[in-house]
DNA sequence: CCGCATCCCCAAAGATACTG
DNA sequence: CAGTATCTTTGGGGATGCGG
């Protein structure tokens, strides 16, 4: 939206710069690290090179992001969130709670993204920060959560583990069902926490 | 964007529902009470009555607002959120967080929209919530800051009484330049507050 | 191959006029 | 007041081309 809203106010201020299709998108991909031109096409299903040049463009003129040239041995550029872009996290991070309101459940297919279990628990867990130990074991995917720090893998010394397929998961979160949920160690300590990080409701109407 | 964005991730769901140009603006809108049509149509300046018909039609549809007849002795209708919409607050407050970082200042021509000065103050400190009672005096508008909570109007006995025009205001915040700014009672207390609100940095290329 | 630029087409936004 | 109808303009989706 080169186009401006002709306001003094922060919320237009922001929108006029990552408020265009597909630009929050590629914010929240570049919050997982630099990413290449081919990778983020790759991870942005029908989005259209010229699209994804424009706004890279775009984002870049803006200082959300830079293009930056990787030293010589591999001959690749990466784009990358400068400081300023990386501040919206907490935009991208609110934005996923409340998409999160109305998801549905997933299915047993394939559509979670690699990667996609850290990025679950930082929303979350991120405005609780609860203390203690957790690992998530769900699907094939296994993630640590310490005292309110998000990181891939396995916990070194976890007061509680979880397993489960993610739509037990899903469902211990917007109902509170255990089924196929699996346990280990401080239960209490989860359900706790689980009270604490309450707010996926899934009241929707559409 | 009715356009879906195919892929199983809440901040591309987020944005299928808000994510269209002024949608974001619409709520912000309704963020501060319910509103009539033309009164949306004169705070958002330059929306064109088909889109403003439109955006209020798809956000009915997702469930984020509804329309709501006043009983009869006053034959209008007005548009409010739902709790569904209600829950975008935080959004939008984030929205306006990132955004204050690349606000130029305000001129001291009359740029600013009547009541913005408790929307403002929710901005830079509900994520604090700090304690005591504050009063702001700021161009023509006033507006009080109680234990976290923000109100319209003066405060009952405040800790604090601070006044300055939106300039001096913006570059208190941005800058910590004290001047023009005239501080009544206890003056630690306010640099406490304003050292914890700190996130506001104008550190920006563009 | 990777990293785009170009071209065409259609859907959505802007502007304005008009109506129950 | 609260929109609809119509027209123009802009921007996105999709395919293809092309230099390094």
């Amino acid at each position: 939206m080169p186009k401006h809203y002709e306001q003094y106010c922060p919320v237009a201020h922001a929108l006029e710069r990552v408020g265009e299709r597909w630009s929050l998108l590629i914010v929240r991909e570049l919050l997982k690290g630099p990413k290449r031109y081919t990778d983020l096409s790759a991870a942005l299903p029908g989005i259209g090179t010229n699209v994804l040049a424009a706004r890279l463009k775009d984002l870049e003129a803006a200082g959300v992001l830079a293009k930056r040239r990787l030293p010589p041995p591999a001959p690749a550029q990466v784009y990358e969130l400068t400081a300023y872009g990386l501040a919206l996290k907490n935009v991208v991070r609110e934005l996923a709670r409340w998409g999160l309101q109305s998801m549905p459940a997933p299915g047993n297919d394939d559509q979670l993204a690699p990667g996609w279990l850290p990025d679950a628990l930082d929303t979350l867990f991120a405005p609780v920060a609860p203390e203690g130990s957790f690992e998530f074991r769900i699907g094939d995917e296994v993630a640590a959560l310490v005292d309110g720090e998000v990181a891939p893998g396995p916990a070194e010394h976890p007061d509680v583990v979880l397993e489960a397929t993610p739509a037990a998961f899903y469902f211990l979160f917007t109902e509170r069902r255990w089924d196929g949920v699996e346990v280990e160690g401080d239960r209490e300590l989860l359900e706790r926490v689980l009270d604490a990080a309450a707010p996926v409701d899934a009241t929707v109407a559409a």
